[in-house]
DNA sequence: CTCGCGTGTAAGTAATCACTCACTTATCAA
DNA sequence: TTGATAAGTGAGTGATTACTTACACGCGAG
């Protein structure tokens, strides 16, 4: 009980805009203290170093994430329309989050060294729906982590050729090819 | 005629050597001076800045990789065929020159701001075999540069998931099963 | 009331880093 | 021999940055 009386929460308002927006790296402590109307012992009053806080952030953001993708398979048990779902809220998360895909992408990628190894939850869902559509028989049967990993190149990929304007930014019609693609990648 | 009476190949070895090891944010012009056994200024009587230097490694090994690359697509004029010899050429080169491969990967991806923006060349070479393929009616219809990076997505990701340990590492295997995918990807 | 503790702050601090500059040395053409 | 020029040097330099520290404040328990 009793409404927050520390400014954690503007520590971590602005230091989860500043990340989306320049990065983790660029983003210095400086930045966060100004932009929380704070000043930068705070910030060491409740996370003990910058990166801590950044894994604090990004993991409460995997987490939606991954809410988020479990939201699109909520209506249906069909391996091949999970998939399908799957894809598309993810297709989904990137166009209406831009800037928080883009800050759970590149933490997971290159900013962050620890966590999140073997972690990462959204490829643990789809290594699942693969694994159910082999076991029905639905797809054909492969190593489920290659699986998953192919797909998720696919998916990755392609936003990321999207967001830097190389192939014609048109969500509806890339989604769309990249369902029936990847379809064919698993179907037996 | 005269060999070099300057030291700007020493500073390249020695930059190529570090960027490789440890990434190019990482890598300070004092460890180039002091592996190079030079001091840090005569770095600037041959290049403007660290980033210049990196612009410059960096297309060289690109260039590196996108005629090791072409070697693998000498001997077949199928696009069928020739598809997958990329695909080979790409986990071989991968797999022998791992330490290039990441600096180039890395440096594309994140490190390096400027350059390559289309110019990726090993890029404009699969491209260049999927249009191949559609014209001759043995790969189905679809926007080329989106194929594109759907197929460089499977490879990449695959790759990556290779090194870090999270499918089997068994390159022969891996590589057979990739090139299976992409192939009913791109086929009619 | 008061003591202690959690919170906040301003002003550091030490380290790091890319880059510069005044000067020296080597090369070679005239 | 000379002198112009390119190459090399290494001790700075200024800017930046994550983090610390000494102190102030206010609230709630006893």
């Amino acid at each position: 009980m009793s409404r927050p009386i520390t400014k954690k929460g503007e520590v971590i308002d602005a230091a989860l805009a500043l990340f989306m927006r320049k990065g983790i790296k660029a983003t210095t402590t400086r930045d966060i203290a100004l932009r929380a109307g704070i000043s930068e012992g705070t910030i060491y009053r409740h996370f003990s170093s910058k990166e801590s806080l950044a894994e604090s952030i990004f993991a409460e953001n995997l987490d939606y994430f991954a809410k988020f993708l479990k939201g699109y398979l909520l209506h249906t048990k069909e391996p091949l329309e999970m998939l399908q779902a799957y894809i598309a809220g993810f297709f989904e998360f990137s166009r209406i989050e831009q800037r928080r895909y883009s800050f759970i992408i590149a933490a997971h990628q290159t900013e962050l060294k620890k966590l999140s190894r073997g972690n990462m939850k959204p490829m643990q869902t789809l290594t699942k729906i693969l694994r159910l559509g082999q076991k029905q028989g639905v797809f054909r049967k492969m190593d489920t982590k290659l699986a998953g990993a192919m797909v998720m190149g696919v998916i990755m990929q392609t936003i990321f050729y999207l967001k830097t304007g190389r192939i014609p930014v048109n969500y509806d019609a890339v989604t769309a090819e990249v369902l029936k693609t990847c379809v064919r990648m698993v179907e037996k």
